[in-house]
DNA sequence: GCTTGATCTGGAGCTGGCTCCAGGATGCAG
DNA sequence: CTGCATCCTGGAGCCAGCTCCAGATCAAGC
């Protein structure tokens, strides 16, 4: 059986993503654009396929495309060098972590206050938010989490 | 002490932020533009100080600036509509930290793959991000396949 | 009076990761 | 042969949330 080339559509589908993914990641320089056919068409090797899935893994694992890049460099090179990404990105992964669990602690005392907050017109969410000083929790031991929840953001 | 009016600058020196977030508050309805003075220029209310710290908390608490308008829609409304609205944004908190915690084990079985696995060529977590299926989670089968390896990094 | 700095309008640019479009050439099925 | 799918190039648009710019006007300090 004779296989018809390898199509930048046919290599869509076979990586699962858009046609215009795998033309973004070629301008990008993540794929290497192949040769053309007589015609002008793309022909792809079939390895493309697992590169791309490479990539879209990685996205998952919370890599960005330039993380990515550096990845794939360094992973024809030596072990090491994509350890010590692994664990580069596993560190911010952690300390995202931390910021969200904070939100979460502030949001569910903002949350309580409410539930216990009777029929007060004044919202006590609004408040809190209005309030020079913030207040993560009415309950003791609030101040504690203070730095976690404003390292969350980026001004 | 007469008061000098609260332009836009000074504002945001107030509200510690850029004078161009500020404008674009303005644009995006977060803000209702102010009255001009003679000389056209916008003369604030000192309220609008409390606004912009609102918003920026919120932020930090993860919503989005369409949230907070609504937010600050219900502010105005009723306490329930508030509280409903910080409860959704707690779910998305939640799950999104779960799906954090995932990727962080993930990281960590590469990571801890990588340094068991001693001084073969063939990176573990290159190999796992190749793989057809991925793991989330093993300890053996660590050795195998080098095609899979430069098949992701050759193109 | 001159200089510096703040303000105005409006529009463009930035990041990341796509996604879409126009207009033309080609491949394939009926 | 016709018609539609697919391909090409190149450039624009989208999201959020700013940030910056040009060129004009105006205010405050020396």
């Amino acid at each position: 059986m004779t296989q018809r080339p390898l199509t930048i559509g046919r290599l869509a589908k076979a990586a699962e993503v858009n046609v215009e993914t795998i033309r973004y990641y070629q301008r990008v320089g993540l794929i290497v654009e192949p040769l053309k056919s007589l015609e002008g068409f793309r022909v792809y090797s079939s390895e493309v396929i697992n590169r791309i899935r490479f990539i879209k893994r990685a996205q998952k694992l919370g890599f960005s495309l330039q993380d990515i890049a550096h990845l794939l460099e360094s992973g024809e090179g030596h072990c090491n060098d994509v350890r010590e990404q692994a664990e580069v990105k596993l560190k911010q992964i952690e300390v995202q972590i931390k910021d969200l669990q904070s939100i979460r602690k502030t949001l569910k005392n903002l949350i309580s206050e409410c539930n216990t907050g009777g029929e007060s017109e004044c919202c006590p969410i609004v408040q809190s938010l209005t309030e020079n000083s913030a207040r993560t929790s009415t309950k003791k031991g609030a101040g504690a989490n203070r730095q976690d929840f404003t390292s969350a953001t980026k001004y």
